[in-house]
This record gives structure tokens, sequence and C-alpha cells, in this order.
RNA sequence: GCCGGCUUAGCUCAGCUGGUAGAGCACCUGAUUUGUAAUCAGGUGGUCAGGGGUUCGAAUCCUCUAGCCGGCACCA
């Protein structure tokens, strides 16, 4: 490279090379190439790096213009947005101290460190000026500046947090600010190249804490979110797409469908109703099902465990403020209930002799947890304080972690699958950096066992550094609710640890006795979870093996009650979860209520059906009717309701 | 746990700057016997989340507590 030459040399994606003059801009070449270009330049490329559309090119370079209909242009309306929001903010709020402002997902944020808290009044005047900044088209400037003198420079404005940033980028690095009118802000940018640019389509969301740098050690700062889109009609599709999932809330449709309820007496608890309970059992039977094929077993074991017990298991020292005590006067003796059923099943494991020909042993359990978790964590059922895992431990040798943990993400995958769930992410949460037991060498074994494991079931997945519990790396299986929320549902996760520390041991090949190695795994996670991501996928409009209710029998008149309850009686007699409406109402309500209560099926049934033995089947969704015989029918509904591992 | 907001009938929500609570649906009772998304009429129902305070007077103002909601932190 002549770093010298008065001239570069510009290579295009279509393989064409143009000669410019050093320090050409992106918008030199956009207008080179044709004035359409020019106008919708936003940025570009250089050689795979982010350059604004105003920066200098200093060398030879491979480019790509960025134009708004690039991903990247969407994600640069967000952040330039969020720059706007951080200018509008201290033009209103003097004082009010800057800190980081990145482009999300749907949108962006900003954290403000100010002693005044913001409140949702304030959020339309901080658009209005958002506004108003935009349509002033202010031009953008980048300067790129000494480490040094950025520090000395946000110092003298009281801008604490940034010079806290710069002072965390390594010394003698130079850094970038940027210009919108006279406001500017460390960024490593790109920006667009006037605050026009954006366009309108934002919209502030929400008001939040957020700690600085992330850490509950630190202050906390008020972070502002706001989406922004290409133009009013996308951000109108996010406004709308937004207020529908809202309707597919768990917690709302939990109450519509009478599954469930909650209560300040139990807080972190969850009622069961019928219809709840039934979808709920319908589950665990099927789990039940598909892990007894796996080869597992199935124990059930105490809720009250002695502390000791959870002293040997290490668990006393690393969670115990998020423990349950009971405790017992007369004895003296202090209970725990149980966090997790991994040191119960260990003393089943250590009930009487194991030899090497008893593993790969698979115990599982639908185990009933109590956690203390924080106040603010709860969230419908989808956090709470008393759950039940779908937890098994496998008991094996070294040589058999691959493939047992293969299988299980096998088995999860095929589980995932019927039950509707084709997007799952996976993460494989490595060593903590600290609070860990075990050596290095087992950790070495243990993550490299489940990366083996993912790729023998042909998934990805993502790493997520110093993640893992502290007796082992996990994979976990994520699942999104119906506002985009991640849950951890399945893990996998890898324990040399705890059968060794709990004693656990078997007869080896050679006659010595070694410890066990432990897989601690689950697939739904917890079933008041998993059925809540189940509501907010379905919508409450579930398949029909799932649905509480699978079927209503509803009447025009009453002299249909007696052929009705006889077409109850037989559907019910195929296995069928059948209701009956005899009410005195009219069709057209019953149709309305039943379909609102997202009843798979609705019978009619009227004077006509009665004297030919048939029904008038009414789909959920299908306005069209059909009328079918009694016994077809119940056949029909049946083969449906079949569940898809009996299929 | 932290920051902010919210809490009025079973549900969804009205109730202006303080003058002892209201609608729709649901529920109950009648009438109606009805053919695919709300038949009509009447009626029951609230310690306005709970405690304390200000005031002649509090759903409304202040304060504490709890729960919930949105984030953050946490999640064996």
């Amino acid at each position: 490279m002549s770093s010298s030459a008065p001239e570069i040399h510009v290579t295009l994606p279509d393989g064409k090379i143009l000669t410019v003059a050093r320090g050409t801009t992106g918008a030199d070449i956009a207008a080179m190439i044709g004035p359409g270009l020019a106008k919708a330049a936003l940025a570009l490329e250089v050689n795979g790096k982010d350059y604004d559309i105003f920066r200098p090119i200093e060398e030879d370079a491979t480019v790509k213009i960025i134009t708004r209909k690039d991903d990247k242009a969407l994600e640069m309306i967000r952040h330039d947005a969020s720059h706007i929001m951080a200018m509008a903010v201290q033009e209103l709020f003097p004082g009010t101290q800057v800190t980081i402002g990145p482009s999300i997902e749907d949108g962006f944020y900003y954290d403000f460190a100010r002693n005044q808290p913001f409140t949702p009044d304030d959020l339309p005047k901080i658009e209005a000026k958002m506004h108003e900044i935009v349509k002033a088209d202010l031009p953008t400037r980048r300067d790129v500046w000494p480490r040094e003198k950025a520090i000395a420079h946000f110092k003298e404005l009281g801008e604490q947090y940034k010079a806290e940033l710069i002072e965390s980028i390594p010394a003698g690095e130079d850094v970038s600010l940027y210009w919108h009118g006279d406001w500017h802000d460390l960024c490593r940018g790109p920006h667009f190249a006037s605050t026009a640019k954006i366009g309108d389509a934002f919209k502030l969301t929400k008001i939040a804490g957020a700690y600085w740098r992330g850490d509950a050690k630190n202050a906390q700062l008020q972070r502002l979110y706001g989406t922004a889109w290409r133009d009013k009609k996308e951000l109108e599709a996010y406004l709308t797409r937004m207020e529908e999932a809202e309707k597919r809330d768990h917690r709302k449709i939990g109450r519509e469908m009478d599954l469930f309820h909650q209560q300040e007496e139990a807080a972190g608890q969850v009622f069961w109703h019928d219809h709840g309970y039934t979808l709920w059992r319908t589950l665990e039977n099927y789990v039940r099902r598909k892990i007894a094929h796996a080869g597992y077993i199935e124990v059930k074991t105490p809720q009250l465990i002695d502390r000791k017990l959870w002293e040997a298991s290490g668990h006393w020292e690393n969670y115990r403020e998020n423990m349950f005590i009971a405790e017992v006067e007369e004895e003296n003796k202090i209970l725990a209930v149980k966090p997790m059923n991994c040191p119960a099943h260990i003393q089943i494991f250590k009930d009487g002799l194991k030899s090497y020909r008893d593993l790969p042993l698979r115990m599982a359990e639908f185990g009933s947890c109590h956690r203390y978790e924080p106040s603010g964590a709860l969230h419908g059922i989808m956090r709470v304080r008393a759950f039940v895992q779908d937890d098994a431990h496998i008991f094996c040798t070294e040589a058999q972690i691959t493939t047992e943990s293969a299988a299980f993400c096998q088995l999860l995958m095929e589980m995932y699958r019927e039950l509707g769930f084709t997007e799952v992410r996976v993460k494989l949460s490595t060593r903590p950096e600290e609070h860990r037991i075990g050596s290095d060498q087992q950790w070495d074994i243990a993550e490299k066992a489940l990366a083996d494991a993912m790729d023998a079931a042909h998934l990805p997945y993502t790493i997520n550094p110093g993640e893992g519990a502290f007796y082992g790396p996990k994979l976990e299986f994520v699942l999104r609710d119906c506002i985009g929320r991640d849950w951890q549902c399945g893990t996998l996760q890898v324990d040399f640890n705890m059968p060794g520390r709990l004693g656990a041991t078997y007869i080896a090949e050679d006659g010595n006795r070694k410890n066990p190695v432990m897989l601690h795994r689950a697939i739904l996670g917890s079933m008041e979870r998993f059925i809540g991501i189940l509501i907010e996928n379905y919508a409450g409009k579930f398949p029909l093996w799932l649905a509480p209710v699978q079927a209503v029998v509803a009447t025009i008149v009453s002299d249909a009650d007696g052929y009705a309850q006889g077409v109850q009686t037989a559907l019910k007699k195929a296995g069928i979860r059948a209701d009956i409406d005899l009410a005195n109402e009219k069709i057209n309500y019953k149709v309305r209520q039943h379909s609102l209560a997202k009843v798979p099926y609705l019978l009619v049934v009227g004077r006509k059906e009665a004297e030919n033995r048939t029904v008038a089947v009414r789909k959920l969704g299908v306005e069209k009717q059909e009328v079918i015989g009694l016994e077809a029918l119940a056949a029909q509904l049946a083969e449906e309701a079949t569940p898809p591992d009996l299929a």
C-alpha cells in the first residue's frame, strides 16, 4: 500500500474499480455512479468497516454503499435516533449527563444520569423536541481526538460517565466525536450526514432504571426506550404488532380461559384451575411417555431436607439467600424447602450399590421446587417462586457424556417440534470467572462435550462466556414470549463435582469405586413457564390434544337437550373433553361465548340433528359448518386429539 | 433487590382542580324456544389494595406497607 500516492483505488460490489483522489468520500463515489444513488446513499462499508457518507477514504478499499433498504440503515436510524433523543434531553433538562445509547432490536435506548426522575409526561415533550431537531436538519461532523484531550474535555463539561468510558479505552488510541449542530457525543459511529435523514417514524416507549455498566453495585441511571423505523407505515405495523401481542399475554388469556389465577397471599405461586390443570396433566403425561420411551426411570423425592445436605452440595454457600427455610424448634433442626432436585436424586443413587452396568442411569422427577426469587423478577407464571421442573439426572461415565448429551438434544428438539416450537435459540454458557468448583481439565472436557453434542445434533448455538453454573457448563434452550422476551426453558449441564461431593460412587469394571458424572437436564424447564410460553405461542388456541375443553355441545332448543346429553356422553366415551351448554340462550350467543373461550369445536344440535343422529360442527375460526353423523364425529375427534407421540 | 408507574364491583374501565361512588359485560330472577359471534326486562353486588396522617369533609392530597406492571440486576 502506497500511503502517499495522491490517488487510491476503490472496488465496488460489482467488481468495478474506480480510481479516485485520496480523501474522496462515500458521497463523492455515489455521485460518480449516478444521481439516484447519490441521493439514496446514507453510509458505506469500507473494507468491512462502517463509514459515514462524509468520511474521507484514505486508502485502497472495497466499498459498499448503504441505502435505506439495507438492514444497516435501519440500525443507523435507531442509533441516530438515540443521539437525537440525548440531544433533546440535554436541551430540555440541562445538567443531565449522557452515558451510552445503542440501537437494539426494534429500536434504541439511551441511559442518562439525572437527579430528578423522568416521568411519563416527559416522553411526549422529548419526542416533540426530537422532531424539532430532525426538522432543523443539523449537519453531522466527525472529529478524531486524542484520548487524553477527550477525557479532559468531557470532565470539564461535567460528563463524568463519558470521561470514564473514554478512560476504559486503551491509552494512545484516538477517539471519535460526533457533532449534530452544537451538540456532540463520544461515539464510534457511523451516523447519517444530517439529523433529517432518520425521518419521523419514531416513538418513545418507556422509562426504566438501568445500572451503570450493567452492574447492580453501580449507580442506577434512567433509561429511555424508543422504537424507530424507516417510515410511518413500518412504525404503525410495529405498534399494531405490539398491541396484538398484548392480547396473547398469558396472564390475560389465563384469566379469560379460566386456566389459573394468582393472588397476593401466595405471591409468585399459581392457583391452577380445572382448565389449566387439565392442560398441565396432558402436558405432563406427554413428557412422561416421551422420557419413559427414552429410557428414563421416574422417582419422587422429599420437599424438606436438612441443611446439612445443602451444605455438602455447596448450595447453602451459594444460594442460602434464595432458599425457603423451615425450622423445627423441638428438634433444633433447620430444613430447606428444596430449591432443586439433584442432591435428592444422588441420595437415591447412593442407596444400594451401583455398578458400571447400571450406567447410564437416567433418573427423572417432576420435581416441585421453591426458590425465593427477588420480588422484581416475578412475572406471571413465567418466573415464580414455586414451580415444577421436568427434571432428570443422568448418571454416567465420562465416556458416555457425549452420546448421552447428543441423545438428549435430539429428544428435546423432537419434543419442542411436537409442541409447536421450531424457533429455538441455544446458548452454551461456559465456566464462570470466579466462584466455581472443579479442575480446569474437567471444565475443558465438560465444555467440549456440550459443544460436541450440539454439533452432533446439527444445532447452531451461541457462546455465553462465564455464564455457567458454579459446578459446570450448561446449554440453555431459549424460547420467546409474544412480545419478544427470551425465556430459558430446556437446559443440559455437565457436572463432575456434585456426585463426588455427596459421595456417590459405582463399582467400575476394574473393581474400584468411581464417582459417576452427572448430567442435569430439563426439557420444558418449569411446567409453569412452559405452559406460559405455550399459551402465548398459540394465543390460547391450542391444538386439539392440548385444549382443556375440546368441544362444547350447544343446543338450539330445549327439545334437543336429551340428544345433546347423549352426544356429550358419546364424545366422553371416545376420550374427548366435551362440555355441554343447555342454557336458555340463542345459538348466536352460544357461538360467540364459546368462540371467545377458544373452544376448538362447537357442536350445535337442534331438532334436525336429534332426528338424524348428527351434529352441526363449527370449528374454531371457521364460519362454515359441516353436518356429520355422531359416530363419525367421535372417531374423527378422537383421531385428531391423539397426542403427537401416539399418532 | 433497584428505578418508575399502577391498584375503584368477578372482568374491562369512568369518576375535572377534595363535597361520603358509576357504566358495560358477568351473575341472579322473570319473559322468550330461538339455526351459527351479544333476545328483552328487572335485580344483587364496592371498608375505592391495606395502615397512618392533613382536612369540617379524602377514591381524590401526604406518608408507610403489600401486590401488580415496565425495565435493570438476579435466575443453582
